[in-house]
This record gives C-alpha cells, sequence and structure tokens, in this order.
DNA sequence: TAGATTGTTAATCGATTAACAATC
DNA sequence: TAGATTGTTAATCGATTAACAATC
C-alpha cells in the first residue's frame, strides 16, 4: 500500500502503540487485533484500526495484525530504524540528564555530544563529551549533524537556535520555555512543560470546584 | 464577562502568550494588541483574539489589552496564583533534574519531596528531600497532596501510580514512556519524549527525501 | 455457515479561519 | 471622520466516530 500523507496527530499516537507493542511478553499470541490495543490504551477501535492502517501492510480479518510486523512496520515509519545524530546545547542538569539517558537509542536517537560555555573535559567519566559551545560548527559540519536539542536558559534559547540553523540544522527539540523564530523550513518541537502544567492545573481546580 | 467551557487546544496555548507577555521588557507599550501577539508568536491574529476572549475581561478597539491586565488573567485562569503542591517518585537523573528546577515556581507548582527505594538524606544539601518510598502513604496524607510526578523505570510505573492514587492524588504527570491505567476522575498527562522525537524524526526524513 | 475482525465510505463533531459589524 | 482594532457570527476545514461491506 502506497503511504498517504499521514497527519500529525496520527503520528503523535504511533509511539504508543509501539512502545505497548513492544512491552508484551514474549509468551503473547502472535498477532493482535486492533480492538484488543484499542483496549489496553483505553482508545477506540476503529481510530486505532484507521491509525494502523495508514502504517501497516494490513491485518487478517477475524486474526489481527502480525504483532512483530506491526512492530517493524511502525519502527520503519517512524525512522526509529535509521539512527540520527544529534548535538545538544547547555548542558545543565536537565541536559546532562538528556544527555546520559540511554533510552533514546530505541527512537534511533544518539546524542552525540553537548556544548556549553563551561566544557567538561571528556574524563567526566559519564561517557559522552561536554565541549566547549566554540565548537559547535566544526563539530555539527563534520559530522553532519541535523538535529540540535536546546537545553539552555531561555534568554539565550534564539541565539543558541540561529547558531544552530547556521550550523546547518534542520529540526531543533526546544525545551527553553520560549517560541523561537525559525525560518520556514526547519522545524521547532517545543518539549513544552508549562503546558502539560496548564493541563494538569486545570484539572486540578475543576476537581476542587467540584467538591465544593 | 462569564468563562464558557474551555477547549484543551486553547488551554494549551495560553502559557505561551504568557511566556510572551512576561517576557517583554520593562519599556514596553503598556497596550498589546493581539495582533501584534499573533506576529510575535507566528499565530493567526483571529486565533489569539479568540483564545484571549476565553480569559480577558476585554480589550479596547483600536488599542488592544492592558499588557498587566492579561498577564494577571492568564495566570489566575491557569491557576498559577495558588501553589500545588506536588510529590515526585522516582530519583533518577531526570527526577533530581526536575526536583531541583526553580523555573516551575512561575507556574504555581511546588514539588515538596521526591520518593524513591534509595533515599538520600536531608543532608544532601540540593534543597528538597529524597526520601524512602514507604513514607509515601504518610506524607502525602498530611499534606493533602493532589498531584504526582512520575519518573520511576516504565516497569515501575503502573504500580507507582496505583500507589499514588490511593494516596488520594488527583492528577498525574507522567515521564514514563508507558500507558497508565486509572480511574475515570483521574488525571494523566504524559510528558512524551517518544512523541516529539517522532514528529521531529518524520521531518527529518522528509527533508532528506526532498533532496534527493 | 456464523462471527470476529478488517478496511472503507459517510456522518458528525470540533476547531480554525474568514467575514463582518461594533467601537473608540 | 477614517482606521485600527475588538468581538461575534458564519463558513471551512480536518479529525473523529459511526455505519457498512468485505474477508477469512
Amino acid at each position: 500500500m502506497e503511504h498517504k500523507e499521514i497527519s500529525k496527530s496520527v503520528l503523535k499516537r504511533l509511539p504508543g502503540y509501539l512502545a505497548y507493542l513492544k512491552s508484551m511478553p514474549e509468551g503473547s499470541s502472535l498477532y493482535i487485533s486492533a480492538t484488543a490495543l484499542a483496549n489496553a490504551l483505553g482508545m477506540g477501535e476503529v481510530q486505532v484500526r484507521k491509525d494502523l492502517a495508514m502504517v501497516s501492510s494490513g491485518g487478517r480479518p477475524k486474526i489481527g495484525y502480525l504483532r512483530e510486523s506491526l512492530i517493524d512496520d511502525i519502527e520503519q515509519f517512524l525512522g526509529y530504524d535509521n539512527t540520527t545524530d544529534a548535538v545538544l546545547i547547555g548542558a545543565g542538569k536537565l541536559g546532562q540528564a538528556l544527555l546520559n539517558y540511554s533510552g533514546f537509542d530505541a527512537y534511533g536517537l544518539n546524542i552525540l555530544a553537548a556544548f556549553d560555555t563551561q566544557p567538561a573535559s571528556g574524563s567526566a567519566g559519564e561517557g559522552k563529551p561536554i565541549l566547549h559551545i566554540d565548537r559547535l560548527e566544526g563539530f555539527c559540519k563534520t559530522n553532519k549533524v541535523l538535529m540540535g536539542i536546546i537545553t539552555v536558559p531561555t534568554a539565550f534559547a534564539q541565539q543558541v537556535c540561529d547558531r544552530l540553523i547556521a550550523c546547518g540544522i534542520k529540526a531543533i527539540w526546544n525545551f527553553a520555555p520560549t517560541h523561537l523564530d525559525v525560518p520556514q523550513n526547519i522545524l521547532v518541537q517545543n518539549e513544552n512543560m508549562a503546558t502539560s502544567l496548564a493541563v494538569l492545573s486545570m484539572h486540578l481546580q475543576a476537581q476542587i470546584k467540584d467538591k465544593k
């Protein structure tokens, strides 16, 4: 089947399916139905089926989808099979946490190095190097890096962003709670804790009000 | 004006407006128009105006909104003015980064303490205590905590979640990349790095394909 | 065959955008 | 008055859900 243009809403649900499928124990059935997946994740079964239709080569009526194939299909679709190299700017607490988080492998993300105004020599032991920010341009160009992760304080986020773009970076994962101005062909994905907190906070307010 | 029921989409955009308004320098005009806000954030002006109408007491034609009031209105709407206490479970790298992040104050979030199977005695200096997980129940009840933050490995996320709910927690901020099963009245907000990565990864794939 | 499931086509719903009237 | 802006009402768009036909 030829892949149709995929919507962002569908795209965002795929990792959830993938995580669940991969979490299933070895002994599970070889097949899984959209109905079963939907129930497990608390979603509508039609939605799950439609989403899977976007990436899968098809399931079998009465049986479902071959679990292994479905995992492969989603991973391939999301590009988890070929690794993306990234640089991280800002080696504060959060930056270092991300830098040394081993779980990104599973998503095809490989953070090559961090950059900061205060480099920590490679001897730091933790594995990935923290280099001086002035080495950013050279590093990105020799390694053909396409993704940048911003974990600097808000005040520096835009200038770091500009610098990354000058280095040829095409996608930016922004942890600074601020809007970044970028050219059209560059994608900024904001990891917006403030947004999440707004949703949580709103729920609690409603809960408290209900109680009264 | 009576607040109408707000949609999640609007809610998620409010923190962006707020951050921008607060970032404006002291010397700026007292007023700001929806048009100006929209341009600064790269959004449609009608959307901004409609969003602001949900929370604001109104702007003045030809002039715009009083900046200070707008900030107050959004903060009040989001409940940032009255603090929410939270506990954090899982004092790994990410957990500690969040625990000691000072920026949450601005969002009305106050993490009281972290819990882990390996407590670090209060002497750790960094400020917030890391207590043994067995003290969770007592702590939550005496402090009437309503929000829990989960930063444990995936395998333990569901059991930690269940335990939090038993403690009377109503809102959960989940950093574990897994679906959590909860009763209807509990809100789970997933801070889903995998989702963000999927969006970024997709964009890069498209970029690469275009180049060919 | 009967029934569970897939995949598709149509209907509904909600959110965004466009058009317009009101205001200072 | 003229023009920028607000706020509202209508139109469009996209995503979700429902209904149904196809399949094993």
